[in-house]
DNA sequence: AATGAATGAGGATTCATTCAT
DNA sequence: TATGAATGAATCCTCATTCAT
């Protein structure tokens, strides 16, 4: 019954995603996750070596699903520029589930992992390097369609645009109100506009 | 002897400083404390109410550091798009030390204390609108004295210059690279000069 | 195996009966406990909420222990007269053990609860309506049976007997000498045959 | 300046006597009595060797606002049967303000005393001894007056007088109601109209 | 006579983790 | 695969007491 296991493995990920991203690693209980489980903390164990273990697989998750739906949103465009402006309107219209979930899991984990815990920060880091990876294809893949001007550093345009998106979502969470992140999208929008496509 | 309890006072702040900054709130523990004090608990409660007024304390002192910097640097400035770009300069020369000493006070802050420690959100989105009006104030001055456009929305470029800085540092500091903080300080000496300068 | 978690429990209870009783519920402590039972602080936790829960459950214990001999003696009596003689005379004989065990529960938990642990007053207040209801049943029984005049106010002697018992039980255990108590005993049994009594 | 310590002296006391009389020995705290009298811990320590001995001082105070009370009554009557009624009377009388102030400080001392507090059980025991002498003195001062019975056992019945009052506080107080001190003190008359008085 | 600052031991409680069943 | 019971170290915090000033 191999289900099994990983069934019992997703439900307890799934239940204790919120925790991680709103308390943070540290001020997560194993007994927060029971109760939101309903294991025991056997159980807990026997699907995961220890809590270092949960957390990666958690933050995984939390993940996933943030760049699952940005990446969704991306590939139902078919020029390199709509790719780009789907992401910004994507992280536009994600903002309250994000926010109410306890905020962005890269910067959240970026956070907390970077003096603290290691394996947490390299795949924090691996994140964002594919994140910047994914952006930086799409405009060479702009430059050779011919939407996106060739003189572009699409490295740094990457950069930019996330620095955009989690500068942003940061000053909203912390101001409680959407305004800001709205602030740092439309700049992100007007440079893929006017900067980015011919 | 007025002066003893305030130097103990700051001696414990500037001891658990670091602490309470690469490895959060949650996890600097009081023994971290009396450890690099050299002090017992008892002497750590006899100054602070408890753990979280220590921690509001920390967080006073840090901010105080960084913004303390950056706002001697402005005020060495004469005009208002020299002060912004005293401002970035600041940070593109403090990225070192910040990075050593557990990042920007105000992301980490922010970050932990979003949906766990309400005192000290208080206090950091008390620390961001006071960051955000010192900006704003200043092209506010710059309209005035002619060198700053009169249709800049003030509010809204303090907002963007914070989400390019923090972002910046943000990405810099999880890359263990100053690159993503020069990308995005780069991107925001551009803006002052070619948007917000006549 | 449900019987552990139960065995352990009564372990507890049974070894910090004694602390409660002497020391007080401020005074005995969690290592007190862990002492005397050879247990952990985590094996206590696990089977008590808190030291207020192990309190309550330790003199729900030394209580049972001391009525339910009352009961007992009681019940081996035939008329209400004799049943309330035989309560008397178990109080004279099981004094000492009392004295030894740190005095009568009720009379201690009162006195220590009446300020301070409202939750374990609530159950003393429990403890002594249910004595006092148990002799006023007793003397309407009699009433009934005609072994006891059916002038007598049940609640009030059922108050009066408890207080001579109690009152006697004071003044024995401060002077380290049962003559206090078979004061009030003496005087408690001539109430009953030359009052109750027909 | 000798008065001036004395002051300060009976400063500490009368602000610390509520404390030890409703939450008892162990659990008032030195930064209790501070908090309550406006003095450093070290105007405590300068005015009493430790806390035992302000709980000692404390006790005597607590005892003397009672019994002198009950004494200065007694010493208005003329005649022993009258003194005795006069002592029921009083503490039919005090009962509201003993309750607010956290009961009979006999009973308290000797209940939390008696396993514990060594000194404080020496002190105690006195009281009461004195007390049962001022009444086998009443009695037997009644006797030569030949206003009671001459085969009154005096000893005894003062151990029953005290028996009846303490018992009764014990139970009004935990009942919150002053009925079963009414019953109790209703017994004490009746025995000295009764029993005592010719 | 009193203060202010500190000590060090101990308080109750929660933690991540283990393991026999 | 999961449970129930336990561990032992660590958590934050308060205690009575001291002592230089």
């Amino acid at each position: 019954m191999a289900g099994k296991a990983e069934r019992t493995r997703q439900h307890i990920i799934e239940k204790a995603a919120p925790f991680f991203n709103k308390k943070g690693y540290a001020d997560t209980s194993l007994s927060d996750i029971t109760a939101a489980t309903g294991l025991t903390k056997g159980a807990i164990y026997g699907n995961f070596e220890n809590k270092d273990e949960l957390a990666l697989a958690v933050f995984s998750y939390n993940l996933d699903r943030l760049a699952g739906g940005m990446l969704l949103a991306m590939q139902q465009q078919e020029n390199a520029v709509d790719q780009l402006l789907a992401m910004i309107r994507y992280y536009r219209g994600v903002y309250q589930q994000v926010s109410v979930q306890g905020g962005c899991p890269v910067m959240n984990a970026a956070v907390e992992a970077d003096d603290n815990f290691p394996a947490l920060k390299v795949k924090v880091k691996g994140a964002v390097k594919n994140w910047t990876r994914t952006i930086a294809r799409t405009i060479d893949t702009g430059k050779k369609e011919g939407s996106i001007r060739s003189q572009t550093d699409s490295g740094a345009m990457a950069t930019l645009l996330i620095a955009l998106i989690e500068g942003g979502l940061m000053l909203a969470k912390l101001a409680d109100d959407a305004g800001p992140l709205q602030v740092t999208l439309d700049r992100a929008e007007k440079i893929i506009r006017t900067e980015l496509a011919k």
